[in-house]
DNA sequence: CGGTATCCTAGGAGATACTG
DNA sequence: CAGTATCTCCTAGGATACCG
C-alpha cells in the first residue's frame, strides 16, 4: 500500500481548509474518523460485508449505531448498499470509489495504531 | 509527503488487531481520530504551538476540551509539553517522534477531506 | 497566559422489543 | 435477516468563574 501526496496540496488543506468550525472539510473528516465509521470503512476495505457481518466485525457496535453509521457513509457516497429482494433478505455493503480512497488512507493509520498500541498505552504508568 | 506501508502488516492489523472491543489498538485509534485530537495533531504537524494558538487554531474548541485532548495526547507520548517559568507563563506544545508518525498519516486524510468535501456533501441532495 | 473547578444539558449511544 | 421504533441513560462537552 502506498500513499503519495503533494505537499502543496496538503499545505493548502491545512492553511485554508480544515480548521474553521463548521466548514465542510471538518464535517467530512468527522464522519470518516468517527468511532464506528473508521471500523466500518476498514472492514469494507477488505471486502464486501453483509449487515450481520459488519455487526459482528465492528465488535461492540449497536444496531442503532451501525444503521446510523452506514446511512451517513452511504449519503456521503462512500459506501454502496446493495439489497437483494430475497427471503430472507440479503444486503451487501461495499465501498464506492471515493470510499476506497479514504479507506486506503485509513488503513495505514489503523496499522500504526495496531503496532504502537502497547508502547503508547504503556507510557501511562 | 509519502506514506508507504507493507500490505502484510496492514493485513495483520486488520485481521488480528483493530476490531475487538476494548482492545488497545482501538483505544489508541480513538484518541488519535477524536474530533479535537485530529485537529491538534494536524496543527502541531506544521509547527510548535502555544496553548492560546491551539485554542484559536482548533476553531470552536473549549478550554476544557483542549486541556483534556492535550493531556491525553501527552500521556500517549504523542505530544510534548514544554513550560517556561516566565511571567506571563508560556507553554509550547510540539510533536514527539511518535506524534510525527501519526500526524504524517493524518495529513493525507485531512487533505483528502478538504479536497472532497464539496463533492461528498453535495451528494446529500 | 495557561490553565482548573463547577455546574449543567443536549444528544450520543445502549437495551429492548417489534416488523416486513 | 436486516432493519425500525422507543425508551432511557450517561457522559462528552459547553459556559462560566476563578487562580498561580
Amino acid at each position: 500500500m502506498e500513499v503519495s501526496y503533494d505537499p502543496l496540496r496538503a499545505t493548502a488543506a491545512l492553511e485554508n481548509g480544515i480548521f474553521p468550525a463548521g466548514c465542510p472539510s471538518r464535517t467530512v473528516l468527522d464522519h470518516v474518523t468517527s468511532k464506528w465509521g473508521v471500523l466500518v470503512l476498514l472492514a469494507l476495505s477488505e471486502r464486501e460485508h453483509r449487515w450481520s457481518e459488519l455487526r459482528r466485525r465492528a465488535d461492540g457496535i449497536s444496531e442503532k449505531m451501525l444503521a446510523q453509521t452506514l446511512k451517513t457513509l452511504e449519503q456521503d457516497g462512500l459506501v454502496h448498499r446493495q439489497s437483494q429482494p430475497v427471503i430472507p433478505p440479503r444486503v451487501d455493503y461495499s465501498l464506492t470509489d471515493s470510499g476506497q480512497e479514504v479507506a486506503a488512507l485509513l488503513v495505514p493509520l489503523a496499522t500504526w495504531a495496531f503496532e504502537n498500541a502497547e508502547k503508547i498505552l504503556g507510557n501511562r504508568n
